[in-house]
DNA sequence: AGTGACTGCCC
DNA sequence: ATTCTGC
DNA sequence: GCAGAATGGGCAGTCACT
């Protein structure tokens, strides 16, 4: 109904990926052209439209800049390197107000009072921005350019590093033009927040490499194709991306053998490795024992106690290295030195490789206990040696991944559980396998929960063993049953709102979240208990604002 | 050297 | 982590 | 049901300031 207001917005149809670009063969892209992209992402729900407007984009990088092609597809799912490097911008809200404050000269007492009602960072700095006068027209941002801005924050640490940094996001913002400030200042609080994240822009390359396939001097493969056969490929492709993500974790490598080998020989490319950590597989929450059996009609499952620690993906490497992962993919090796050394014991010294999924809990040495989350958290994460580890720690091992050189990602449960507790023994105070049972009937299930909360676990996670069983990263395929979930089994509090904070991005303009209170009698006083932001629709938002707003007290 | 603000990462 | 929502 | 974006408490680590 309206005209396409940039060449990306245009249909597969008709675009061309070098006549309908802004740029040229051998051009540093502009940032400009990409921040013009998540505008157009921004303005529309529909993840198919999202998803064609990324995939032309890349189709023109594709056709003539493929040596930028990471450095926009980082830029786009919004990461700067692989989680596991552990490289960290080290900048947040408070850095960013300073800096757009310094940038556009407006005091911080007025930008913090403007941002309550607009909910948003990025769009309060181009409000900004806009309102000033240029002299001359800045240099314009080049895609490589901000990117490697990106890394040299993550560079920057230790004295005066925050006057450094300020100053480096300070000249970025200076040369915005558009809607480029917008995207730069979310891209550094690292979350874009245009419905745009990882799963849409892997899309979007599997749909951009069957239209123009890199390398080749075919613009648009879907002339050559009959009718359906272009969604085939699409999907087909989207299936290999996918899987080539998942297997190695790390945007340069899949793209740059993607590029190079063609999406035929990606998969080759791209396969599970013992030290590069994949994406944890993950529970969904249960609200009823009954819930189970509807899932898992006819098929075999097993039920394990749920620890209450932190995740632990761990690698034996070939040269015998051991390396720790956590749930998301951060290195966590440096954290647990008493678990690499204690590790060995639990396995035949014939090892050769291995990744297997754990938990890790504190333990009580003296009692032989497990102990609460709390304390775990407060074990020291840097620097730790056997000298000064302060709070002792078990593993609960409960599947695993990769095994003597071969994948098992595709087996069913069944049998990696076999292959993990025919390959490693339980280590008095150091190495468990997770309590499970191989229950049929609701009455053992809950008999099982019961012992597991006794046990100082959370619940319990719910497998299948032998149908849909394999190990699916980054998806919900296991389910999780805490006593919260349960009907009549959650702790609940009778609390009442005496303060509200107001929301941000799609809450901008309504109050966020709430401040709960305690009545205490004896002092006459409400007490703080805690803050809570979830569990309200949008109705319910919109009508508790209108409702508080009518009662301030200040 | 001590402290508080800020950030990132666990859940 | 929990929860809601558009597709 | 997926993907994305709101939101929580609480900890250790880092850096600026005194």
């Amino acid at each position: 109904k309206s005209k396409p207001s940039s060449p990306e917005e245009t249909s597969n149809l008709n675009f061309h990926p070098v006549n309908n670009a802004s740029w040229k063969k051998g051009q540093k892209i502009q940032y400009l052209y990409l921040s013009r992209v998540f505008d157009a992402v921004a303005g529309t729900t529909k993840r198919l439209t999202k998803t064609r407007l990324v995939s032309n984009f890349l189709r023109s990088v594709i056709a003539l800049s493929p040596e930028q092609l990471v450095e926009v597809f980082y830029l786009c799912c919004n990461k700067i390197a692989p989680q596991y490097e552990g490289i960290e911008l080290g900048i947040g809200d408070t850095i960013l107000l300073k800096a757009v404050s310094e940038a556009t000269g407006t005091t911080m007492k007025k930008l913090k009072e403007e941002l309550g009602r607009i909910g948003d960072i990025g769009t309060l700095a181009q409000q900004k921005r806009n309102k000033q006068r240029t002299i001359f027209p800045p240099p314009p941002l080049k895609i490589s350019g901000v990117f490697k801005n990106l890394l040299k924050l993550a560079k920057t640490t230790g004295h005066k590093s925050g006057t450094v940094k300020g100053d480096l996001i300070k000249k970025m913002i200076v040369s915005c033009r558009e809607s480029e400030i917008k995207y730069i200042i979310r891209c550094l609080q690292g979350n874009l927040r245009i419905g745009l994240a990882a799963q849409t822009v892997q899309s979007s390359l599997a749909q951009a490499v069957v239209l123009t396939p890199p390398g080749g001097k075919v613009m648009d493969a879907s002339k050559h194709m009959g009718p359906g056969e272009l969604e085939e490929e699409i999907k087909k492709t989207d299936k290999i991306i996918k899987q080539a993500f998942i297997e190695v974790p790390n945007f340069e490598h899949v793209i740059t053998m993607l590029l190079k080998h063609g999406i035929k020989e990606l998969p080759k490319h791209c396969q599970l490795t013992p030290g590069i950590p994949i994406k944890a597989m993950l529970g969904k929450p249960a609200s009823g024992i009954s819930e189970l059996f509807e899932k898992f009609l006819n098929v075999l499952f097993t039920i394990e106690f749920k620890y209450d620690g932190e995740r632990a993906q761990i690698h034996l490497l070939p040269d015998g290295t051991i390396k720790i992962f956590s749930r998301n993919s951060e290195d966590n090796t440096g954290k647990y030195p008493d678990l690499i050394a204690s590790l060995p014991e639990a396995y035949a010294s014939g090892m050769e490789t291995f990744i297997i999924d754990c938990e890790v809990v504190a333990w009580s040495a003296k009692d032989k206990k497990i102990l609460p989350f709390q304390t775990l958290s407060q074990r020291k994460r840097k620097d730790v040696s056997s000298e000064n580890i302060d709070i002792n720690v078990v593993l609960f091992a409960f599947d695993c991944i990769y095994m003597n050189g071969k994948s098992l990602i595709n087996e069913q449960f069944m049998e990696r559980r076999k292959i993990l507790r025919e390959s490693f023994k339980e280590v008095e105070g150091k190495f468990f396998f997770a309590k499970g049972k191989d229950a049929k009937e609701p009455e053992e299930i809950e008999e099982f929960l019961k012992l597991s909360i006794e046990s100082s676990c959370e619940g319990l996670m719910v497998k299948a063993l032998d149908k849909d069983a394999q190990y699916v990263p980054d998806k919900r395929n296991w389910i999780k049953i805490k006593k919260d979930y349960l009907e009549g089994m959650s702790d609940s509090l009778d609390l009442v709102p005496i303060g509200a904070f107001r929301g941000k991005g799609k809450r901008a303009g309504l109050y966020g979240c709430f401040l709960l209170a305690c009545y205490d009698p004896e002092s006459e006083e409400y007490q703080s208990i805690t803050k809570i932001g979830t569990g309200f629709s949008e109705d319910d938002l919109k009508k508790h604002t209108e409702f508080f707003k009518k009662h301030l007290l200040e």
